[in-house]
DNA sequence: TCAAGTTTTTATACACGTAAGAAAAATAGC
DNA sequence: GCTATTTTTCTTACGTGTATAAAAACTTGA
């Protein structure tokens, strides 16, 4: 009665503890308390473990948070009504990772460290793909385009989320303004023209129009 | 005579180093051994301190690289010729950053930490946002047009900078082809039909021409 | 039953950035 | 000369990611 009932056939040590535990776990402390208090240690006190022992499910916490972002994309990527014209499509979609990607804000870290290919978000870029194609486009000069547009998204969370961050640190917040305000209206005249509207210019969210920009641009036939 | 002949008329206990030495010393480190080895330690070695003694000159670590930024921007930015046709000279302006930026990969971990404000760059910036005013852009809708710009200049960065570090990581460079293979080529047909060619593709240098695409979009009157 | 092999876990240790506060080196007022 | 004040430097210590190697917990074959 008490022998298992299947005899186990993997060798070694028996595992104590899943790469699904593991990124389960670090999902909860993320939600719990933030990106910051993800250490491997308390990852490892709140899984009953120790920290060394992750690392025979996860490389590193680089890749944990590669993880991380792999299950919040196939967790919250819902595939929205996509719009039949095609380049609305391609707005659309790209829209929807962008959207999905700025709500968490911690993901930013992780996109310095890879592109975002989680499966779940496939679908997107065949929807990008796939409305560059129908424009004419060939399937290069598709695959170009929607890097360009990754370009573009990535670029925009990460110099926002770096802004904001500074923001945060607050006392230096005054130091870039200190740049504006030193500028010599004859040499830069345009910069002096905005000098005073510069902060207000940066902080507003123009993702969509620069977005719809590329998108016409690329599709331009020249 | 050994009495300074300046009295010295500051506060305080003397420093014993400067920030520009500071600046200068993580120079040569980085330039000799590359970013990874630019240790506060090491620097404070190099310079013949303390760790802590940095701090005074410096508020932390990533002030320092954003100083190491503006001092290669300062050393390096070399103001070119600049064609008369307005259009061009936006993209020559952001090309001319983009060369100046990719040249020096190690910039990238800087620039998630803040966007290009050095004072070596503003003119090149200037010349953007007066570029797409004399192009009929309005002064607001030309600073959000260089800030599209720079979103994607800088997106391209990190990405391919991210791109490379995982190449050099080696045996997981894998991992992003395998889920290419796994394609279901009925649900993500596009992407099947350039599963094969995604790698080369993706290396492929496309700045210039998704630039042009970003700018000739931002000019167009829709 | 026991030794060998395999996999996972644990213990120990290192270099890192930097917080906190003591110590040092100067000036200013008495 | 002496003390207070101000600025810079140094000492010590903490928590971090993770390398290395030993220990533990299994299966397999003799």
């Amino acid at each position: 009665m008490p022998q298992p009932s299947v005899p186990r056939k993997t060798l070694g040590r028996p595992p104590r503890i899943s790469r699904e535990q593991v990124v389960a776990t670090a999902r909860r402390i993320v939600a719990e308390d933030g990106v910051d208090r993800l250490t491997m240690r308390r990852l490892a006190a709140a899984i009953g473990s120790t920290p060394m022992a992750l690392y025979h499910h996860v490389r590193n916490k680089e890749e944990l948070l590669v993880l991380l972002l792999d299950d919040y994309a196939a967790r919250t990527l819902r595939r929205p009504e996509l719009p039949a014209d095609p380049r609305e499509r391609i707005v659309v979609s790209a829209s929807a990772i962008h959207e999905a990607l700025a709500d968490c804000p911690w993901i930013v870290e992780v996109l310095t460290a890879d592109d975002l290919m989680s499966t779940s978000a496939l679908w997107f870029v065949e929807q990008i793909v796939d409305g560059l194609t129908e424009c004419g486009l060939t399937p290069e000069r598709a695959v170009h385009g929607y890097r360009a547009i990754w370009y573009y998204t990535a670029g925009e969370m990460v110099v926002r989320a770096a802004a904001a961050r500074r923001r945060t640190d607050d006392d230096r917040a005054t130091y870039r303004e200190r740049v504006f305000t030193e500028i010599d209206p004859d040499e830069l005249p345009r910069l002096a023209q905005v000098a005073d509207r510069w902060a207000s210019l940066t902080v507003d969210d123009t993702y969509l129009d620069g977005l719809r920009a590329l998108v016409d641009g690329l599709l331009a036939t020249r």
